[in-house]
DNA sequence: AGGCATGTTACAGG
DNA sequence: ACCTGTAACATGCC
């Protein structure tokens, strides 16, 4: 699922679900994602309340009494739900399709909390992670301490944008899904931005031209707070802990479109799929210089 | 069968 | 120590 909107999508969903709920008891089916789940660490939440939930880049942050944090990555395919004691057999057209088998089998943590709900984290591929560390502990923390700025944020501007880029020898796409950089984007939105900024995503960055920087911010900032409104996008199965699913992928302009024609007026051109940091790239030759 | 997938990071070499 | 590029992780779907 996840770059920035949705995974600040799912925060404001789990929000209003769990907020100030209790865990009542963690069930482990499968502890090997991303790392192994530390089961003493995970049985210290048992009787605590969940005061807040927070994200920061991709990473979302579920702040427990007693100063402990859970940190969350859903990596590439991780999500939450909820099964309902009285309802177990949910419609698939609103929650996640927990009642195929093979969706089961990635149920790999359950959370019963005071409301008879559970929470389950699911994740297919196991590249999502669940840590926990002390609050106090919170600045030095090996996955938080490298991220750049948030790209909604008032650091990620134009000055921050213009010293970042000197001296480096590097793609403004490679440089835009780079956390350290700025953290949240990923190769969706790195496209998207880049196609909407009309810069080509082989571009050096060290090169843009000022108006080239600050069309990247703003469009940056727009099409991310435009995803979050929409939902995030739904590619393949992504959907929010409650089960709604986003509509942002309706307004892509390239990610996914090879060999269909740009999206601009008067432009016939094909979108062309390359590959850069390992990653698909898709852009319009003619729109995007 | 082989390529591809919304991500991160450990590592190697400069 | 910094910069850059690559491989690896696990699973499923075309």
């Amino acid at each position: 699922m996840p770059e920035l909107p949705e995974v600040e999508v799912v925060k404001r969903s789990l929000t209003n679900k769990i907020q100030n709920l209790i865990i009542k008891t963690v069930k482990i089916n499968d502890d090997r994602l991303r790392y192994r789940i530390n089961k003493n660490e995970i049985k210290k939440i048992i009787g605590l309340k969940i005061k807040k939930i927070e994200r920061r880049s991709k990473f979302l942050l579920f702040f427990f009494n007693k100063n402990i944090i859970m940190l969350v990555h859903l990596g590439m395919t991780g999500k939450f739900f909820f099964i309902d004691k009285k309802k177990i057999k949910f419609k698939t057209s609103f929650y996640y399709n927990i009642n195929e088998e093979k969706d089961q089998k990635h149920n790999h943590v359950v959370f019963s909390l005071n409301n008879k709900q559970k929470l389950i984290y699911n994740d297919v591929r196991k590249f999502g992670f669940i840590k926990f560390f002390n609050k106090k502990n919170l600045n030095d923390n090996l996955h938080l301490k490298n991220l750049g700025p948030e790209p909604l944020g008032q650091n990620f501007n134009y000055n921050y944008f213009k010293k970042y880029i000197v001296g480096r020898n590097r793609g403004i796409k490679d440089i835009l899904m780079d956390q350290k950089f700025v953290s949240g984007i990923g190769n969706i939105y790195a496209n998207e931005i880049l196609f909407l900024s009309k810069v080509k995503p082989v571009r050096k960055a060290k090169n843009l031209k000022d108006f080239e920087v600050n069309k990247i911010l703003k469009v940056t900032k727009k099409i991310l707070k435009k995803s979050i409104k929409l939902g995030g996008s739904s590619i393949k199965d992504f959907s929010s802990s409650d089960g709604k699913k986003g509509s942002f992928q309706g307004s892509f302009n390239v990610y996914g479109k090879n060999g269909e024609i740009c999206f601009n007026k008067n432009c016939v051109n094909k979108i062309i799929r390359s590959i850069i940091s390992n990653r698909s790239t898709f852009y319009c030759s003619k729109c995007q210089k």
